[in-house]
DNA sequence: GTTTTCACG
DNA sequence: ACGTACGTGAAAACC
């Protein structure tokens, strides 16, 4: 079998990964680029098996090709600042695992790629260039493949000559003509204006070459032929600059880039914080030494194996009231105290040593009366609550302070954030003790979050009661609903016997064979969501069907069976309360996730009545009015906004009385409707694109309606523009309570990126102070339910709602706590106003 | 595993 | 010039 070598474009790989990836560093350096790079190397090393490895790159001297035309190139853009310094990065860890390093002066990377493709034919190795330039493309003959990377880094095609015909509808040989007629924006080759790439392919099945088009130019018509006469030189010139010269002096030394030590760069991938990417490498069992991450200067430990109860004792013994830290994995428990640490085995087969599990937990009882430095107390609450143990508090949970310390990290798993044992918890403790207090959150860790802790715990413990009998009715309902609905769409369409949840299949359907007016494409095929589909039901019958069909399809799917599924042996559903998982300060809901159960449509609506409560109780339901406006008006200071709220109006309405001009007896529900529409838009931050989208008018009238609105409300406007200001001279957005977030978005070249970080920089103070609010009203619920002595039990949160199930007989109680928790929770300079329903089922209180 | 769609605040 | 409303989670299709 003849061996591979792999070949590539370093430059065209890290541009891709960069753009594909967010950013993400180690330690104030990015990586993303380079962990992209890796990414899709490993992905090809999987594919092609290539014997050989080698990554050209771009020098940063002027061009052998492109020295007489530099402006051109002076012409492209920069490369942004938190790219740039990934490049010495990704060399380091190349050479690290052995892989051969290509650059040449005065050569780019493509032409380094083009040279190793010839070197290898002569040395009769196959050869497979991995980059995502489409000029590599010419390169493809009977000896030497591209493996192109495409959709980012997740996906890549292998082209050989009649794939790359098949696909782009020209030669390998033809790819530079293609190049020279239509150009390349990326790479600042200009082609002939007004010739893209169908009319390019068009030419060269015609006319073969870009001189043979040139050459009969005065034969095409019209003003494609004008063109092609008026632009000759400028074609031939972009011809020449899409042209590879295969010409770089390397020195091809196959036993530079001999792939049989690529494990030697683990411990390179470990110091950059590459944890996944040295796993897949581990997994993929590359050969090489493993090496041990790199050890941090630490004080000395005493690490003690506890094998018996009585061991067990001993060391907790010694605690005497010192820090103390559990930790609690499958396979070991760790508990640590300044200078101390005890390791207990589990036991997991017949072979191994180590306690049972239960004895285990059992010998950990002395521990529990004292509090205790965990990571992810939740959880650990939940294993002791199942084995009966005493439930402890806790002194610091250190996922919570790595949480606020950083709301996005995409793990909060320890390892990720140091020794992954119970005196890691303790030093990252007394760390996050230092940045929390300088960053100016240790309030909100202590007051908020740590004793929210044991209220979502006691909340998954409850779960909320489910009629699996109303869902049942309910589901066998959507069901014959789905049928009889998908039977009609087969009849309205013509068309039968296609998967009708299939968003492709439905595609070809509407808009090849029904040929109705497509909308936004997708990334394979036509747009069928509701937006789309909406403006298509007055022009084909089997549209508002299919809508129909959509609607009741999710509702059973999503809701009916998966409700159904998720109930215990008493009928009741335990949800995930994730308070690590937003940006903003919100917590989150799982499996099931009980916080998007239906209300807005009717049917949908219909699924609350199958939340109910034990027998004997009631639930008790208050939301929050206008929280996040309320917020606003609080930030803002702005004089229409807080009278608004001080005079208990209904803010949409006055917000339309103040941009109409008119009395607020003279709103109509139109304009009501769009005012509300903008107040929504300034929670999310404001743009007249997303406005105009919204309420269906152009961008024009949109723009024209915020400058309309910002005249009225000059302290909003000032509040939003404070906010982005705010955010790039800090690099992070602040709520009432002092969260973070981190806005790295607003220091990236990309506009797009930037205008979304000016948004998040808007938006987050106000939904992640409102989120802070309706936090600590809970800790406040569960802390007053408690001091009455109630049975009454929180159960649910939904942003800006709280449930509580209720005996009967508390009800009114309750509903007073509830109420006045709520709204005293604390003092803005607006009153917050929570309203209060009770009933027997979820639908009964909406 | 990613994409598309859609449910909620 | 560019493509956008903010924040989530789940199911099904598709690769």
């Amino acid at each position: 079998m003849r061996e591979t070598m792999l070949v590539i474009d370093g430059n065209s790989l890290m541009h891709r990964a960069f753009h594909a990836l967010p950013l993400m560093d180690a330690d104030g350096v990015y990586t993303n680029a380079v962990h992209g790079f890796l990414s899709m190397l490993l992905k090809a090393v999987q594919d092609v098996e290539p014997r050989y490895i080698a990554a050209a790159f771009d020098t940063h001297v002027p061009t052998f090709r492109h020295t007489a035309y530099a402006d051109y190139k002076a012409g492209r853009r920069a490369m942004p600042e938190e790219l740039r310094p990934q490049f010495p990065i990704i060399k380091e860890i190349l050479a690290a695992m052995g892989l051969g390093v290509l650059s040449v002066d005065g050569y780019e990377a493509d032409d380094i790629l083009g040279t190793v493709s010839v070197k290898c034919r002569e040395a009769s190795i196959d050869c497979v260039l991995l980059t995502g330039d489409r000029d590599a493309l010419q390169l493809v003959n009977d000896n030497t493949k591209v493996l192109f990377t495409r959709k980012g880094i997740t996906e890549s095609t292998l082209f050989d000559p009649a794939g790359v015909k098949e696909y782009f509808s020209v030669t390998p040989e033809q790819v530079t003509d293609w190049k020279g007629l239509m150009g390349d924006a990326s790479d600042n080759i200009p082609g002939i204006p007004g010739v893209g790439e169908k009319t390019a392919v068009k030419l060269l099945n015609e006319y073969g070459t870009l001189e043979n088009v040139l050459a009969n130019a005065d034969g095409i018509k019209g003003k494609l032929g004008e063109k092609i006469r008026e632009h000759a030189d400028l074609a031939r010139f972009s011809k020449d600059l899409a042209t590879i010269r295969p010409t770089a002096p390397i020195d091809f030394n196959l036993a530079a880039f001999d792939a049989g030590h690529m494990g030697d760069g683990i411990p390179a991938l470990r110091k950059y914080q590459l944890n996944g990417i040295a796993g897949r490498m581990e997994k993929l069992g590359v050969q090489g030494q493993e090496a041990p991450a790199a050890p941090e200067a630490e004080e000395e430990i005493a690490v003690e194996a506890l094998a018996t109860r009585e061991a067990i004792a001993a060391f907790i013994a010694q605690i005497q009231g010192q820090p103390a830290a559990l930790h609690v994995t499958p396979t070991a428990m760790t508990v640590a105290f300044p200078g101390h640490l005890g390791e207990i085995q589990l036991q997991q087969d017949m072979l191994s040593t180590g306690l049972l599990p239960d004895e285990a937990w059992e010998a950990l009882t002395p521990l529990l009366s004292q509090p205790l430095y965990v990571h992810d107390g939740k959880t650990l609450l939940h294993q002791l609550a199942d084995r009966h143990l005493p439930l402890p508090t806790f002194a610091w949970d250190t996922m919570l302070g790595a949480y606020l310390h950083n709301p996005q990290e995409k793990s909060y798993a320890l390892a990720h954030l140091g020794r992954e044992d119970a005196a890691g918890i303790l030093a990252l403790a007394d760390k996050q003790k230092t940045q929390l207090t300088q960053e100016g959150m240790l309030a909100l860790m202590q007051e908020i979050e740590m004793p929210l802790l044991y209220v979502l715990f006691d909340m998954e413990q409850e779960g909320f009661q489910v009629d699996g009998e109303v869902l049942a009715r309910l589901g066998a309902d959507f069901t014959r609903q789905a049928e009889d609905l998908k039977e009609e769409v087969y009849r309205l369409s013509g068309v039968r016997g296609f998967n009708l949840n299939s968003t492709q299949q439905l595609g070809k359907v509407l808009f090849e064979t029904l040929n109705l007016p497509h909308g936004k494409k997708t990334q394979r095929g036509y747009s069928t969501d509701a937006e789309t589909l909406e403006k298509l039901v007055d022009a084909h019958p089997c549209v508002a069907p299919i809508l129909k069909y959509r609607q009741v399809v999710k509702l059973n799917s999503t809701y009916i069976d998966a409700l159904i599924r998720k109930m215990d042996a008493s009928g009741r559903v335990h949800s995930y309360f994730d308070q690590t998982g937003t940006a903003t300060g919100r917590i989150s809901s799982s499996e099931p996730n009980l916080q998007n159960i239906p209300v807005r449509t009717e049917m949908g609506r219909e699924i609350r009545k199958a939340f109910i409560t034990r027998p004997g109780c009631v639930l008790a339901d208050a939301d929050y009015s206008q929280i996040e406006l309320r917020v606003m008006a609080h930030f803002s200071g702005d004089p229409a906004m807080v009278d608004a709220f001080n005079k208990g109006q209904d803010i949409h309405t006055r917000t339309a009385a103040e941009v109409y001009g008119v009395a607020m007896d003279q709103v109509t529900k139109e304009m009501r409707s769009s005012s509300k529409a903008v107040n929504f838009g300034l929670v999310y931050g404001i743009s007249d694109f997303g406005l105009a989208r919204n309420i269906g008018v152009s961008r024009k009238e949109a723009s024209a309606f915020i400058a309309r609105y910002f005249d009225r409300y000059p302290g909003v406007k000032k509040f939003m523009e404070e906010a982005v200001k705010k955010g790039y001279e800090n690099g992070y957005a602040v709520t009432l309570m002092g969260r973070r977030r981190q806005l790295p978005e607003l220091k990236m070249s990309n506009a797009n990126m930037r205008n979304f970080g000016e948004r998040a920089a808007m938006n987050t103070p106000v939904q992640g102070t409102a989120a802070d609010i309706i936090k600590l009203a809970m800790v406040r619920v569960h802390d007053a339910l408690k001091k009455e002595g109630l049975r009454a039990k929180l159960i649910l949160q939904v942003h800006d709602e709280l449930l509580i199930e209720a005996p009967k007989e508390e009800e009114q109680k309750v509903a007073a706590i509830l109420k006045d928790c709520m709204e005293q929770v604390f003092s803005l300079s607006v009153p917050l106003v929570a309203d209060v329903k009770t009933g027997e089922s979820w639908f009964e209180t909406k």
